[in-house]
RNA sequence: CGGGGUAUAGCGCAGCCUGGUAGCGCGGCAGUUUUGGGUACUGCAGGUCCGCGGUUCGAAUCCGCGUGCCCCGACCA
């Protein structure tokens, strides 16, 4: 992509309604722009990132044995007053007539819905497990939205739903999800611990929240050392397989947030060298909630013996697009955003020094022609900006490659490649660097 | 939902107290200059001063009522 055709609205001077650092990064960055309180368009910089992480969180649900579909945004209110949720969920939830006057709500999870999907076409204990989720824009018409896309009413999130005949299978489902949101988080770049969890409204008794560790996160986390480095497992986990040890090795250390936190309890098994104090961000929850939906909604499976039984749910939510601020917190410096590579809008920043230069601009043309070619995303910086101005560009929106075409290089037949993440520079030929690239 | 702010050009802000035809910086456009860390200069364009009502010869400014947005708290992926 050329810049000079790209929209990129970058912002100099940090606008006034933004508090935290990845708010302002996003709206400096022209990644998004706030349409209405918690509410944001996703301009093109940012939602390239926000398909980058949907499509991790993709890949490693459907590695998990979990089966994509889309429910929609809009929802009958009579399915959430079968399970009792129309009332109980309160102002949060918003509500909406259509031309004939029925109710409808704009859908902040979809237990109800799933639920009756299934309900609808399952009969047999031989279709499970079964584990079905869709990524899709949920609505909750927060009292206070804040902090950019961190905590939007509009939100993009995933969320799964696991069916098993009995607790003892529910169990296996959840350990492979709690599988899929380690490698998930760390494909992005991000240390995400599991802490143990309140069940909230949703109910249930065995949950946890993956929470990425940032000093600017929202609440406190109190956790061991030890969790910061354990092994994730590689792409070759068999989820078919018992997955037992990996979950015992992630949840028998300490680690909390502050309202679940035990100090007597923290103090007795972290030794005070171990001790980790900082805050962090939930990104994901998985629940076990049990028979709660498919006893009141009568969502039944003939067992083995004939006879008919409630089936076993559980929930796993990933909030997608909240992803993107907690990613900006954990990664970035004073000159802007540092993109983890997966999720990076662009790979490569091409940067011409001297944009009109003939030999500058048919180097940049060159490397931009075989990058591109080879299927390196490339945001080429081909406008008139000043050298000075182009770099702080770069630096701002992040991308982790900075290749730098100017006279002084070119005149030793070199560029200048710059790691973002630690401002390491190297010189080379315009061809080895199309080879670091796409060897 | 309680408490506190704020609303003037795309963005950041001044002007309001003490009413008199709206300004600064950044950004945009045209040009000159410059060319390895947000360059300098010149010119130009850009505003129903959040909305409605009131006071007044005259309202961005004073008064009333709305609305949006932000911050603290309670709440939440």
């Amino acid at each position: 992509m050329r810049l000079s055709r790209f929209f990129l609205p970058i912002l100099k001077e940090t606008p006034s309604e933004a508090e935290i650092v990845s708010h302002r990064l996003m709206l400096r960055a022209g990644m998004m722009r706030q349409e209405a309180a918690g509410i944001y368009a996703w301009l093109p910089l940012g939602f390239r990132v926000l398909k980058k992480i949907e499509q991790i969180v993709r890949e490693e649900q459907d590695r998990a044995g979990a089966i994509e579909l889309l429910m929609p945004t809009l929802q009958l209110a009579d399915l959430w007053r079968e399970s009792g949720r129309y009332d109980a969920y309160g102002p949060e939830m918003l509500r909406i007539s259509d031309r004939h006057k029925r109710e409808l709500l704009y859908g902040p999870t979809n237990e109800e819905m799933i639920t009756e999907i299934f309900r609808s076409s399952v009969r047999s204990y031989k279709s499970l497990p079964l584990n079905l989720y869709h990524i899709q824009w949920k609505f909750r018409d927060e009292q206070r939205p804040r902090f950019g896309v961190m905590r939007g009413r509009e939100f993009l999130m995933k969320d799964a739903y696991s069916f098993d005949v009995d607790e003892a299978a529910a169990r296996l489902s959840y350990n492979k999800m709690f599988v899929a949101y380690l490698r998930t988080f760390a494909r992005m770049g991000l240390k995400a611990i599991p802490m143990r969890a309140e069940t909230g409204p949703i109910g249930g008794d065995l949950s946890h929240e993956f929470i990425v560790l940032a000093e600017t996160g929202e609440s406190g986390v109190f956790c061991d050392r030890g969790v910061l480095d354990l092994p994730v497992p590689d792409e070759s986990v068999d989820y078919d397989g018992d997955l037992t040890p990996i979950v015992k090795q992630w949840t028998s250390a300490y680690a909390a947030t502050e309202d679940v936190h035990d100090t007597a309890r923290y103090e007795r098994e972290v030794p005070a060298e171990r001790r980790v104090e900082t805050r962090g961000i939930e990104v994901g929850q998985i629940f076990y909630f049990g028979t709660k939906y498919s006893e009141s909604m009568r969502a039944m499976v003939a067992g083995a013996d004939g006879t008919e039984r409630p089936i076993h749910g559980g929930s796993y939510g990933i909030g997608v697009s909240r992803l993107v601020g907690a990613i900006i917190e954990a990664c970035h410096d004073d000159a802007g955003i540092v993109w983890p590579e997966a999720v990076a809008p662009y790979r490569v920043a091409l940067l011409n020094l001297k944009q009109g230069a003939s030999e500058t601009d048919a180097a940049c043309e060159s490397l931009y022609r075989d990058l591109t070619a080879k299927g390196v995303e490339v945001l080429y910086d081909d406008t008139e900006q000043r050298p000075g101005a182009k770099f702080a560009t770069a630096d701002l929106i992040g991308i982790p490659w900075q290749l730098m075409v100017g006279p002084k290089g070119l005149a030793e037949g070199k560029v200048e490649l710059k790691r973002r993440a630690d401002g390491s520079r190297e010189f080379l030929s315009p061809q080895d660097a199309v080879a670091r690239f796409a060897p």
